[in-house]
RNA sequence: GCCGGUCUAGCUGAGUUGGUUCAAGCGUCUGAUUCGUAAUCAGAAGUAGGCGAGUUCGAUUCUCGUGUCCGGCUCCA
């Protein structure tokens, strides 16, 4: 029989015979990779182990810790498990099951809902499966023949895909025992080597993601290739559960939620406040340095002026409904740009005084829908860190640029470094009624964004279909601990509504132009921005946000003056401080201020009340000696001014 | 809004196959202790099974409704 020559990722090479596997040259190369490879790339190209070697070729083997092995892993395992639903429930039908971030779901067509102890039967039957060894085979067949194959398995939705499929496509389906399913692979060539996986939980989803489809029910899992990346997988699931936070709000007195004020309307306690008012501090200082001016505008507004800008035609559903008022409708405001076009047109413009920008931390309401409130991440009173920039075409990209530049300055004060930028654009489908009908309008201002990102070097992605009805706009992704994706940050080109508004300025020619509007919220809102602070800092904030900087610990009631009087001598400094006068041992106070995660914490004795000194302790660094009260008070009193990160 | 689940003291959290007064820890309060870098001891109090109906001799436990929150889906100016 003829050989072939493979040639592997060091440059070495193989001879084997024709129709060799790669699982056969695993095999050749030694018994622990053999036994730990999952999937190949033949000349570039992912390809099932069992797939036959007809010509020399390069081969990469990838064992389940790589991306593509994971991959691979990871997308065996949903259809290890469609087999043990389909056979524990005959009448189910499998629809689509995809691969996410570590981990993977699949969405099934079921009779009733799968509870938990139900998915401990699915999985039991897995690892049954599992153990049981079956061949997982790789079948080509037409688009024609995969419809036939699939309807006399009552399988609709699958029928339903391959007939969206270009019919003069190959099909490809996967065998394993019994069960078959539709899938473009690779896949693992043996259920053996799916071992160490876990199902997470079960829930509701629509048909194709539409609300007005069939409600499937879906369930996620995960999979890793050894039994302690499994269990490193669900001790961050954990630890991330730590920093949710809605647990470290509680536990702080940040904020919390009453059944009688209602949903999504979040009480901010003392400690949450203490950081809206930081926050607001940093907004106005940053905003002052930039050009902005602040202003106030009412929470409640007649309907008129939403009719105007076109909000009530694109978000009514999500408005608080109108109430009437000496026989008018008015509404508690949703935004603050109407009321910002009118402060920008009270008075005359002209093109001396562009760019106009107005700001305030605007209150709004949202009447959200009830099953998407979500902690303080989504809730349905909100303070938006807002801004309206009127300004000329010209001074367009400048103008966006020096917003994106301002997120940066914000990013890196809070040490956020896992971000992405999306520049959300409209999708010509729906001009007309998601989008303003002004097609060359929308191409037009896009690009603008386009040049003004990519003349100030910023990496972004193109996301076509995610703009406001108004204008193209860039919104900054960030992720929660628990992993939850957010819109952070958000900037938008409004090149519709001030000419809905009349608004105006007068030209060097004195000729009346409209103003372009640029919507910006670099800080998000409070709720959403301290909900994200939360979990990123884990409750352990900087020095200058932190509800409560110093605890002051006597040694014992003998120094309880001194300690009084150095608490004093802080607060007067601005410093936020509290005096722990309770009779516990050091050891105890200390465990406290460490559990209430307080970050200096002042000890003080008889050798301190002597000296003028005290003894400091800080968290993660914990006791860094005797210093001079007055020398600690000013090095307090710097951290905090400079906002610094460091803890120590 | 949709699908599923949850709800026990301020917090965490047991238990009750329907049966007198429902644990415990933390916290709180009182007293003692006066202590050197993550828990001193003792005692006490506490509007505790979301809410409303129903079944029952009897419901925290079963049924129905309703609310909240959670996991997702959908949506997000």
């Amino acid at each position: 029989m003829k050989n072939i020559k493979i040639t592997l990722p060091d440059n070495s090479h193989k001879s084997v015979p024709i129709g060799t596997t790669p699982q056969g040259v695993a095999d050749i190369i030694g018994s622990g990779l053999a036994r730990a490879v999952v999937v190949a790339k033949v000349d570039g190209d992912l390809k099932d182990l069992n797939f036959p070697l007809q010509q020399d070729c390069s081969l990469e083997l990838f064992t389940g810790d790589t991306e593509e092995g994971h991959d691979t892993l990871l997308h065996s395992t949903a259809h290890l498990m469609a087999q043990a639903v389909k056979s524990l429930f005959p009448n189910a039908k499998v629809t689509i099951g995809p691969t996410i971030e570590n981990g993977f779901y699949y969405d099934f067509d079921v009779d009733n809902p799968f509870t938990d102890e139900v998915l401990e039967k699915i999985e039991i039957k897995m690892k049954e499966l599992a153990k049981s060894g079956q061949e997982i085979n790789r079948n080509e067949l037409s688009a024609k023949e995969a419809v036939s194959l699939f309807k006399s398995m009552n399988e609709d939705y699958k029928v339903e895909i391959i007939e969206q499929i270009n019919p003069d496509d190959i099909i490809s389906t996967y065998m394993q025992s019994d069960f078959t399913d539709l899938c473009r692979g690779p896949h693992v060539s043996n259920t053996s080597k799916i071992k160490h996986f876990k199902l997470l939980s079960s829930s509701g989803a629509y048909w194709r993601g539409d609300e007005n489809n069939k409600m499937l029910q879906r369930i996620y899992g995960t999979v890793f290739s050894s039994k302690e990346a499994l269990k490193k997988h669900l001790e961050n699931l954990e630890e991330a559960k730590r920093r949710d936070h809605r647990k470290i709000g509680k536990e702080m007195q940040l904020f919390a939620f009453d059944g009688d004020i209602g949903p999504g309307l979040p009480l901010w306690l003392p400690n949450g406040t203490v950081m809206i008012e930081e926050l607001e501090v940093l907004a106005k200082d940053t905003e002052k340095k930039a050009g902005y001016s602040q202003v106030r505008t009412p929470h409640l507004t007649k309907g008129t002026i939403y009719e105007k800008s076109g909000h009530l035609d694109h978000y009514k559903e999500s408005m608080y409904p109108e109430m009437e008022i000496d026989g008018v409708d008015y509404y508690v405001k949703p935004m603050n740009c109407p009321h910002h076009h009118k402060i920008y047109s009270s008075i005359p413009r002209s093109y001396r005084d562009m760019p106009v920008r107005l700001s305030e931390y605007g209150t709004c309401y949202r009447y959200e829908k009830s099953g998407q409130l979500f902690g303080l991440m989504r809730v349905r009173s909100l303070q938006m860190n807002d801004a309206h920039i009127y300004c000329t075409e010209k001074q367009f990209k400048k103008e966006f640029m020096n917003v994106c530049k301002m997120y940066l300055e914000y990013f890196k004060l809070f040490n956020i470094e896992k971000y992405t930028m999306r520049l959300s654009l409209h999708d010509k489908e729906h001009l007309g009624d998601k989008y303003v009908n002004e097609p060359e309008l929308w191409l037009e201002t896009e690009q603008w964004v386009r040049e003004a990102l990519d003349e100030g070097g910023f990496n972004y992605v193109e996301v076509p279909g995610e703009a406001a009805f108004y204008g193209p706009k860039i919104d900054v992704q960030v992720w929660s601990a628990i992993g939850k994706e957010f819109t952070l940050a958000t900037n938008q080109v409004d090149f519709v509504v001030p000419k809905r508004f009349d608004l105006a300025y007068k030209d060097e020619n004195g000729d009346l132009q409209t103003p372009i509007c640029i919507h910006r919220a670099p800080l998000s809102t409070h709720e959403r921005f301290i909900g994200f602070l939360i979990e990123h800092f884990g409750g352990n904030f900087p020095l200058w946000l932190a509800p409560t900087q110093v605890a002051v610990l006597p040694l014992s009631d003998k120094v309880y003056e001194y300690a009084k009087m150095i608490t004093n001598k802080l607060i007067d400094s601005n410093i936020r401080a509290v005096l722990d006068d309770r009779s516990d041992k050091i050891g105890a106070k200390i465990r406290n201020a460490e559990i209430k995660r307080i970050n200096v914490m002042l000890i003080v004795g008889p050798k301190e009340a002597e000296n003028n000194t005290v003894s400091v302790r800080r968290k993660f660094a914990g006791d860094l000696g005797t210093i001079d009260q007055d020398m600690l008070i000013s090095q307090l009193v710097k951290e905090i001014k400079d906002r610094s990160l460091t803890h120590s």
